[in-house]
DNA sequence: CTGTTAGCGCGTTCAG
DNA sequence: CTGAACGCGCTAACAG
């Protein structure tokens, strides 16, 4: 005799000459069961290793327990932790991830939403692209009850959830903590000005140095378009093309960190004494570098569950109070900026 | 009027006057509906902005259009690399993708396949776990005809459809370019020796250094467990307390690598005049490391691609002539190993 | 070439 | 407390 593969409620039902709409209820704990009944109809299902049949479970409920997540890459670091972060959590409830990337390209991504909307996902969360400034491609979710998070990169000019950190906090922290350690010629390393993000980091900035009467020379606020190594290779060049250069620089990202170090060294500075340098996420390039650059802690993993929770909040009208999370960055202080040597007592 | 939101094949058969049956084959091009009446058909459909309930497809078929991706960490460059390729390759074709992490555990590697097997992905692509040493959990899948590709870290003794580079191979190009630039005194870090992977670069390390008459020094073989930074570092110092050191080092990773030149550097040596060192799968931190750590490219963006392939094939059976995929890994030379100065003509 | 019928497996009224 | 019946949306076998 064959075993059978694929459990129903029906061949349950029949085991136990019971109806199908029984078993349904029993499995479920529905109030108007037999305790007996129940029992006797868990035990029998555990026993045959009865499993739903998920696909005729969603259509019926017209739902499926799926969360999908949009953004622009899957191979960086950043979204890497974040996806990992939004995976645990998520199956640690039940619900499985479906992953989407758009590779930063408005087209793809209004695609892929429309894919996502198709498979009846349960919840969105997404990391808008490069390119976003228009938010259409989101309507059919908001129509349909389907709770959309945004992350990280989020609509400035659109209400939603948002799962973000305080940039303008994290790059007013790291712009002080390179005043703390002396410097006065400051630099910025920053990302296109299109994201709030990046505008946000410069604010604080600029802020920074103003609370503490600094004098903000405009040679040294460079922004790029992605900070790739290659970009920021070329920006970080320019900061000392002027002979003497900044003593102090703070990169929008740990790549923009890296590579202000490696032109410093190439143009004969020491790092930190000549020039202090932090970069931005604390990815593992920063422990790499010599020497090793100091960060602002950005908490991807933790974005990730977070935004799970708010989904399964929002799926069970556990509404929040406040439509933003906002997380905080840590500094992170490594040798790049560690000018003062404390001595032990 | 409020517009329909979700058009069935039923609405465009009410409009059109025709069967749901009639509607369903036009839309999929079946032989034997009149031209007019598809063209009919097809038009309505865009216009009213018709797609498949995806959720009642499934349950018809019995198949979801989802391929499954079973790894230990998606926070990983080579992972995340390689499900960057999956997706890409995936959604070209039409077919979503379900990430699964097992975090290295054996039990929640069989915990989450059986999920996916629940949701009836169509294929898996995994990477099994370092525990993982038997395999009846990928059972379900071949009873049901669901292909299984095994890629990278696959099980040696088990036989299936496997995407993989040429380690022994890998192994001995990183050695025998060690040699080439004048090192005689060669050791390796390498990683679990559980896994065919590990052994297989060793392997092609040995045999390089027969064929070129090296004497091997046995003090200088480490095998580590995660080649994470905090162990190879200790590897690595074992490597010099013999006062002297080798004068070539072949990290199984690039993590490896990076902490070799960072004790050599400790220990005053020149990398890479004192001691050359190369790593293994040329991940972002090559580049960033003072001098630049050469490393063997390992094509996991492709491996992806050619991963969602096999699926694909195999599904339509056409069958591939082979169940093994071997790509080759590429020499990429940087400063951390090149002693010779070409001298430009 | 097209229509009718019958499920895929489950949840949920509505009756007992 | 339990069962019968229906339908989620689509496809495929069987008729005509």
């Amino acid at each position: 005799m064959k075993e059978k593969v694929n459990i129903t409620i029906h061949d349950l039902a029949k085991e136990l000459d019971l109806s199908p709409s029984t078993i349904s209820r029993a499995l479920k704990d529905h109030p108007s069961i037999g305790a007996q009944t129940r029992a006797n109809v868990q035990k029998l299902a555990k026993l045959r290793g009865y499993r739903p049949n998920i696909m005729a479970v969603n259509l019926r409920n017209q739902q499926s327990k799926t969360i999908g997540v949009l953004i622009s890459w899957i191979n960086r670091p950043f979204f890497s932790n974040l996806i990992s972060g939004i995976e645990e959590a998520a199956r640690e409830k039940g619900y499985n991830v479906i992953i989407s990337q758009t590779t930063d390209d408005l087209k793809i991504e209004k695609d892929n939403a429309k894919t996502l909307y198709d498979i009846r996902i349960c919840g969105l969360i997404t990391s808008i692209s490069i390119e976003t400034l228009e938010y259409p491609h989101f309507g059919q979710f908001y129509r349909s009850n389907t709770p959309v998070i945004f992350v990280d990169r989020v609509p400035g000019d659109f209400q939603g959830q948002k799962v973000v950190i305080d940039n303008y906090q994290a790059g007013y922290d790291a712009t002080t903590h390179l005043i703390e350690q002396g410097c006065t010629r400051l630099a910025h390393l920053g990302g296109s000005l299109k994201q709030g993000l990046y505008k946000e980091r410069l604010r604080g900035f600029r802020q920074a140095l103003e609370d503490h009467n600094l004098v903000l020379n405009p040679n040294y606020i460079l922004n790029g378009k992605s900070l790739s190594r290659e970009e920021s290779l070329v920006l970080a060049t320019k900061l000392f093309e002027d002979g003497q250069g900044p003593d102090g620089i703070f990169g929008a990202n740990d790549m923009a960190g890296v590579c202000a170090i490696l032109v410093a060294k190439k143009y004969g500075k020491t790092v930190p004494d000549d020039v202090a340098v932090i970069g931005f996420n604390d990815d593992p390039i920063c422990e790499i570098v010599d020497p090793p650059l100091s960060s602002m802690y950005h908490p991807a993993r933790e974005m990730g569950r977070i935004c799970v929770k708010r989904i399964l909040d929002s799926l069970n009208k556990n509404n929040q109070s406040d439509d933003l999370s906002i997380l905080t960055t840590e500094l992170v202080p490594r040798k790049s900026t560690l000018r003062i040597v404390e001595i032990e007592s």
